[in-house]
RNA sequence: GCCCGGGUGGCGGAACGGCAGACGCAGGAGACUUAAAAUCUCCUGGGGGAAACCCCAUGCAGGUUCGAUCCCUGCCCCGGGCACCA
């Protein structure tokens, strides 16, 4: 089959390379002078991880990303589109470990690959602003910004419960650990252990990125909704029991401080530091001591099961009841954790169904302090904890209150006492940035034995990975024992100092990327201010939506940070936010892995560019999941065979003079009023302002759809005896080419060339339909009886309700239907329908 | 359990509340050809009918409406997110 594809006129191959040096001539996607350049606008795709190879599935992503690029050229904008490489990260080092090959030379090679491949692709990047995030060059700027974070005590150092993945040798942040407790990156599970690591303090910015939230409305609302779910805030009181024996207390969250009367008794999280102390201190009972040691270990493994029984024990003290005065006894249990909130609740099991379980499996006491309605009788029935809203019960002066009175009524009183205050709490933890690897920005500490924590002066920046390394099979870190690496001298006292071995995590690496494009190359700054606040937000981010909470909160936090530090003037990095739907094979996704790969360059090298780009716009709608289908392929190349064939046969016939844009001004005397020629006319601008409509709105698949159905118009146009040397052909030629433009840029160009150009298709502009040329003479309406279609009548454009019912009724279909029956109503809806209702 | 998506021919998918299935793939018939490929033409949701036409059909059951794939209620499946979150 590949030879007869090859001997087609269709020259796909020719096309590309003319193409393809035509805009580099010219120049037509690159950004000379960012704060020269006119009516910016920042197209940027998610920079990849460079693995290797490229797949089909990859290839959505960069194609959608191109066809805004051109479309927004040929509005008129100035587009920045840039293209880089995630490139610091853990596949390389393990292709260190397995084949004894440097991670810096596995990521150059790939780098290389992944960029040819996508140059054949024929993608408009403008290479000149490429970077590379393993560069050091760049990293020095991470390593920058580190600094600046730490220089906020935005950066910290902390030792507490961490996950570790044992494949990958390293700690992971939260957003990293999928929800089945298994490493995001490599599936394996992942364990818990006590470590001290480099934190980024995201949670002090919970409530701004909550907020801006609302700003992001060209984001998808799953994306918002995501984040919202991961940030997980929610309000209630801090409230402080007492207890007997000592002068401390236990802090408690809770979201229902109305149910405090309810209180029966607190519970501990196994990991509590007053259980830590009570057990170093010798007061636990024995049966308590068991279970701590027990619930540490399961939760190294088991942590991510929901289903686990809830199991506890006494501790032994009581705790006081900040209003009442009572005892309570505090428990230690499974199902508090000491993950979120205090690690210690106050437990209201009438109230809430986990406290209910627990209190019944134990037998400790149930008051009900909440009645819906206290009329009628209680909600708790006993039989499950009622966790609605009502009236207080049981809750001496508090009784009557509305649920929302009594929070606050409660949590005043609590004030009052010193014993409680309002708090809002989140759900989301603090960015883990240490890794426990080497191909990583390192971290920019050093540690003396005089000076403790020094960080490493700006001027010292960048701290380089040092490249005679050994890998080890182990997964050890290189940077742990490299004594050259190791050893600085303390920029505060001149004493040695020990480095920090650890690197970031490469999230942090892609959570500012997008400032640096606009001065790649600049060595003073890691951004350049004005060009930033010029260009940014990012006009139009496209990406995968597995990064909905990584990358994109992580971003969103380090442009919040930039801007309090005055650094930039936004607030947010992404204006526009298209996820695209991943493309799978046989029902899965593409990967190598499970070897259902599709590769895009024998389809390029068979078809040509153009076909691969249509057929994955055609797909199917870009924002949801699509199957590969490769007889699809060929439906794509069929349809720019046809394209270019009826190019070239216009070109023949009709020849260059007609052809010329100033031809087709001319050519409106000519247009037919009537007729063929007319009807063609009508068509072209319809479909048009579909075309114009779909891309705006990155409906591509029906743009595509529009396409075939503008080259079908212009077929049965000529099948039907259709002159091709008349003005209405050489204008839908014009238009036709540029529509397609965006989406087939060589065969179009190609095409533009042949019609006359002049210069390239993407300058030409962008084509409006004319809403004249879309009217028609006469309209024809269905016509429905009851609602369902009996027939259709053809009545004048401008025609009146009272002409329209009248031909309706006078239609002989609708009198059969209507025989014998009263006219009801006649519904009209102008320019579609015609319902008679008929009893 | 809660919160988002989604369920339409053999397949991918179209349809401001207004002719369900655009466009494409696959399939069928034909033209061209010594033949095949390529290309072109026509047909192609199901059922009934010689035909004109008629009936059924957008996961299921209701509702609102002159009219529902679209809006509302309940339910069933599929995908995603959150989840002993206090």
């Amino acid at each position: 089959m590949g030879n007869s594809v090859t001997k087609t006129s269709y020259p796909f191959h020719e096309l590309e390379k003319a193409a393809r040096k035509l805009w580099k001539d010219e120049g037509l996607f690159e950004i000379r002078d960012p704060m020269k350049a006119e009516r910016p606008f920042y197209c940027l795709n998610m920079f990849p991880y460079p693995s290797g190879d490229l797949h089909v599935g990859h290839g959505r992503n960069y194609i959608l990303g191109d066809v805004v690029t051109r479309l927004k050229r040929m509005q008129g904008y100035a587009v920045l589109t840039p293209m880089g490489w995630d490139a610091f990260g853990l596949p390389a080092e393990n292709a260190a470990i397995a084949n004894q090959i440097h991670p810096a030379t596995w990521t150059k090679k790939n780098i290389a690959r992944m960029k040819e491949q996508l140059v054949h692709w024929g993608l408009a990047y403008d290479w000149d602003r490429e970077i590379a995030s393993c560069d050091p060059s760049y990293y020095k700027w991470t390593q920058w910004l580190f600094l600046k974070l730490y220089e906020r005590g935005l950066a910290y150092r902390a030792k507490g419960a961490v996950n570790w993945c044992p494949s990958c040798n390293t700690v992971l942040a939260n957003e990293q650990v999928l929800p089945d407790g298994t490493c995001e990156r490599c599936g394996t599970p992942v364990e818990t252990r006590e470590l001290e690591q480099w934190y980024f303090k995201i949670t002090e910015y919970a409530d701004p990125l909550l907020r801006d939230l609302e700003q992001l409305t060209h984001w998808p609302e799953k994306v918002r909704t995501m984040q919202t779910n991961w940030i997980g805030r929610s309000e209630g009181a801090q409230i402080r029991f007492p207890f007997e024996g000592s002068s401390d207390v236990i802090e408690v969250f809770t979201t229902r401080p109305d149910t405090l009367l309810g209180a029966t008794y607190v519970v501990l999280a196994a990991e509590h530091p007053l259980v830590t102390r009570l057990k170093s201190e010798g007061k636990l009972p024995r049966a308590a001591t068991d279970l701590v040691e027990r619930l540490k270990k399961a939760r190294v493994s088991n942590r991510f099961l929901v289903e686990t029984e809830k199991e506890g024990t006494e501790t032994g003290i009581h705790a006081v009841h900040p209003l009442t005065g009572a005892k309570l006894p505090v428990w230690i249990a499974n199902y508090v954790l000491m993950g979120y909130g205090t690690g210690a609740i106050m437990a209201v099991p009438a109230h809430d169904q986990r406290d209910f379980e627990f209190a019944q499996k134990y037998g400790l006491p149930i008051v009900e302090v909440i009645r819906p309605d206290p009329k009628q009788g209680a909600a708790y029935d006993g039989t499950a904890a009622y966790e609605g809203e009502g009236k207080l019960v049981n809750s001496g002066k508090f009784d009557g209150l509305w649920s929302a009175e009594g929070k606050r009524a409660i949590t005043e009183a609590l004030a009052a006492k010193g014993a409680g205050e309002p708090r809002v709490n989140y759900r989301l933890r603090d960015w883990l940035i240490s890794r426990q690897r080497y191909w990583g920005a390192p971290i920019p500490i050093l540690y003396c034995d005089k000076c403790g924590v020094v960080p490493v002066p700006e001027s010292d920046l960048p701290v380089l990975l040092p490249d005679q390394v050994e890998f080890k099979p182990t997964g050890e870190s290189p940077l742990r024992t490299n004594e050259k690496f190791l050893r600085a001298k303390c920029p505060k006292c001149g004493g040695t100092a020990r480095r920090e071995t650890d690197t970031m995590d490469t999230f942090v690496d892609s959570s500012w990327y997008f400032l640096r494009f606009l001065s790649p190359t600049d060595s003073k700054r890691p951004f350049d201010t004005p060009a930033v606040n010029r260009w940014l937000p990012v006009n139009q981010y496209i990406g995968g939506v597995e990064h909905a909470i990584l990358h994109l909160l992580y971003s969103r936090f380090i442009v919040k940070v930039l801007r309090d530090m005055k650094l930039i003037s936004f607030s947010e990095p992404f204006e526009r936010l298209f996820t695209q739907g991943m493309i799978t094979k046989n029902g899965v996704k593409m990967s190598k892995s499970k070897k259902n790969t599709v590769a895009p360059d024998d389809l390029i090298e068979r078809y040509g560019t153009d076909t691969v780009r249509l057929y994955t716009l055609f797909i199917g709608p870009p924002e949801k999941d699509a199957e590969w289908n490769d007889r699809g392929v060929e439906g794509a190349f069929r349809f720019l065979q046809r394209y270019w064939k009826l190019t070239m046969d216009v070109v023949d016939t009709a020849g260059a003079e007609t052809l010329s844009p100033s031809a087709v001004k001319r050519a409106s005397a000519g247009f037919a009023p009537s007729g063929p020629r007319r009807d063609l006319r009508r068509r072209v601008h319809q479909l048009t302002h579909q075309i114009v409509t779909d891309m705006d709105r990155l409906h591509l698949n029906t743009a595509v759809s529009g396409m075939m159905q503008y080259v079908n118009a212009l077929d049965e146009f000529r099948d039907g005896g259709g002159d091709l040397t008349v003005p209405e052909v050489t204008e839908a030629m014009h238009l036709g080419t540029r529509l397609l433009a965006p989406m087939a840029p060589n065969t179009a160009e190609g095409a533009w060339q042949g019609l006359g150009g002049p210069g390239s298709i993407f300058t030409s502009g962008w084509p409006a339909p004319s809403k004249e040329a879309m009217q028609s003479d006469t309209i024809s309406l269905v016509v429905q009886v009851n609602g369902k279609v009996r027939s259709s009548i053809e009545v004048p454009a401008g025609a009146d309700k009272a002409t329209i019912e009248s031909a309706a009724l006078a239609d002989p279909k609708v009198r059969t239907y209507a025989a014998g029956k009263q006219v009801a109503q006649v519904i009209i809806v102008p320019g579609r329908l015609v319902n008679v209702v008929v009893k």
